[in-house]
DNA sequence: CACACGTTGGCTAG
DNA sequence: CTAGCCAACGTGTG
């Protein structure tokens, strides 16, 4: 069922040549919404089918669409809709249904007679997405039915399955040294497939104006349909005002960025270091290519080679290497899909999760709300917030001030409802990196140094001492002079007035005292870590005290 | 067991 | 601008 690479290649010389079969297939669409570097739509052409249906499946749960916001609503859209006109560029087109694929799929079979059905395997370990493949796999043999089956994992550098085997008994890596030996291990990363040039036709008595793509958001038929919908959408048409997303949905833009922000800045990619881009830059100082990645826009594998090639034409002497790297990026992805994978259908969440701590975090609605609508008081993490809300995307950093912010830095609220809120907002939003980003920030997991500690003050005032984001992204603030942009209650009633504004009032003051209550929540932490050893039950003599020298001078009993 | 190190801290003294 | 400290971390290697 699950082809790997060099059975792929086998297939297409030997098929190649050959006529065209009676078969008809579909190549069912899920995540890799493009044409380059699609395995399984290769594979479906190297079935040499008479009809080959493109078919996407609109469902609630998919793409989270049920809780999604307008921003990644228009976004989804705007993916089909490029992926259509693309197909029809080849000779084909996307049919979209709308409902659940475990009920809609196999009526398609009948409908079209279908021997085959290809798509890309998913290794997430997601719960909803294993068991949809499950059910479909079932109803594939069930019966009457016999349509085979054909999954080919393509959205990280090495399918998942293929690091789990290198490791072999050894327990997988939980840390990114551990993973970058284990990638290493793995093997080279293997070329992209090209896009096809054309494709094999649907029937062509189907009318055109049956299974279409929807033309915007508000066409959406989720989640109005839904009875399970437990959230409010905002997808209505004075929702999607005033929106202004970093980049557009489809293929078409990804590869576009690919070439503007990558290919052609060869010098920019060979010096690329995370931590020294800025979470305040205007226009975003990365590449901008996330909400591609997490779409399946473009693949993992075109980046990497492009990657490669740029940092060859820089002639760079001494490219920066992972972990901080561009190449390193792509390294964390396949690592936090790695730990998704390995974690299984707790990975979402506190309880049950093997790779997150157990911190007895508080519930307060007042708090997590003045956090997802900006208005915490202070004005770095609030611009953050807004910028999420208007454009669907933060930078890395400024994920990391909020999301501290809100957990362990400040506020002590449950990564899990700030991952939810992420989810349904950011247009990369992604369901290994959000956790595994959530758990890293709030010191659940894979991150552990809980005594360093953002401050929602200090840490960006170095780049952007004017606080120019800020004025962007919180206008309401945009006249106070530099001195207190980022402390706007330190702001004397004169200079409130002059600015326009009265702290309290038109803007909030801080909900927290973030100098004191940082210090308590370490405190917490602290205890929480501590609850977490004695649970494990480490017994016998306690752990011997650091042999610093000084230090223990210093301490007598 | 010891040790080095970890993609991106804050603060203060010099 | 940098070094060193801060109560407080764990992983992976040797």
């Amino acid at each position: 069922m699950h082809l790997d690479r060099l059975l792929l290649s086998a297939m297409a010389t030997t098929l190649q040549s050959t006529s065209t079969t009676t078969k008809n297939g579909i190549h069912w669409f899920r995540r890799g919404l493009r044409l380059k570097d699609n395995p399984a739509l290769i594979a479906a052409i190297e079935q040499n089918p008479k009809s080959l249906y493109p078919v996407y499946c609109l469902d609630g749960d998919s793409y989270n669409l049920r809780h999604c916001n307008a921003l990644r609503a228009n976004f989804l859209v705007e993916c089909l809709q490029d992926l259509d006109h693309r197909l029809r560029e080849r000779g084909s087109r996307l049919f979209v249904v709308s409902g659940d694929p475990v009920k809609k799929l196999p009526q398609l079979w009948e409908d079209w007679n279908i021997d085959f059905m290809t798509y890309d395997q998913d290794e997430t370990g997601e719960l909803y997405a294993t068991q949809r493949d499950e059910n479909i796999g079932k109803l594939a043999k069930k019966g009457n039915t016999n349509v085979e089956l054909i999954a080919i994992a393509s959205e990280t550098l090495h399918p998942l399955h293929a690091y789990v085997s290198t490791s072999g008994k050894k327990a997988l890596p939980i840390s990114m040294r551990g993973f970058e030996t284990l990638l290493q291990r793995t093997g080279p990363i293997a070329q992209p497939f090209e896009e096809p040039t054309c494709l094999p036709c649907p029937d062509s008595s189907i009318a055109d104006n049956l299974y279409q793509v929807p033309k915007k958001a508000t066409d959406l038929p989720w989640p109005r349909n839904t009875p399970r919908n437990q959230v409010t959408p905002i997808w209505g048409a004075e929702d999607c005002k005033n929106l202004t997303p970093i980049v557009q949905g489809g293929e078409t833009h990804a590869l576009q960025q690919l070439k503007s922000n990558l290919i052609l800045k060869p010098k920019y990619v060979a010096t690329y270091s995370k931590p020294q881009t800025s979470p305040t830059a205007l226009t975003p100082s990365t590449t901008g290519l996330s909400p591609y990645l997490s779409s399946g826009c473009v693949s993992p594998r075109t980046v990497w080679w492009a990657i490669q090639e740029a940092v060859k034409k820089s002639n760079v002497k001494n490219p920066t290497k992972p972990p901080v790297s561009l190449e390193g990026q792509l390294l964390w992805r396949d690592f936090n899909y790695l730990m998704a994978h390995s974690a299984g259908e707790n990975w979402r969440q506190m309880e049950g999760n093997k790779y997150c701590r157990h911190v007895p975090w508080d519930d307060d609605r007042v708090l997590l709300n003045a956090w997802k609508n900006g208005q915490t008081g202070y004005p770095w993490i609030d611009a953050c917030m807004m910028q999420l809300k208007t454009e669907g995307w933060i930078h890395h950093l400024g994920r990391h001030a909020v999301a501290c912010f809100l957990t362990r830095g400040d506020l002590w609220q449950s990564w899990e409802q700030g991952a939810l809120h992420f989810e349904s907002h950011l247009l990369d939003a992604d369901y290994a990196l959000n956790t595994f980003n959530w758990l890293w920030l709030s010191c659940s997991g894979f991150f552990y140094q809980y005594f360093r500690c953002y401050s929602p003050v200090a840490f960006q005032k170095k780049k952007d001492p004017s606080g120019m984001y800020i004025r962007k992204y919180l206008p309401v603030l945009a006249k106070l002079p530099d001195k207190y942009i980022y402390e706007p209650w330190k702001a004397p009633i004169a200079d409130q007035k002059a600015a326009g504004i009265r702290i309290g009032v038109d803007y909030p003051k801080p909900i927290v005292e973030h100098t004191q209550i940082s210090k308590e929540n370490m405190s917490k932490m602290a205890a929480a870590y501590e609850a977490v050893k004695k649970a494990a039950g480490v017994d016998g003599p306690p752990k011997k005290k650091k042999q610093k020298t000084q230090k223990q001078s210093k301490i007598k009993f």
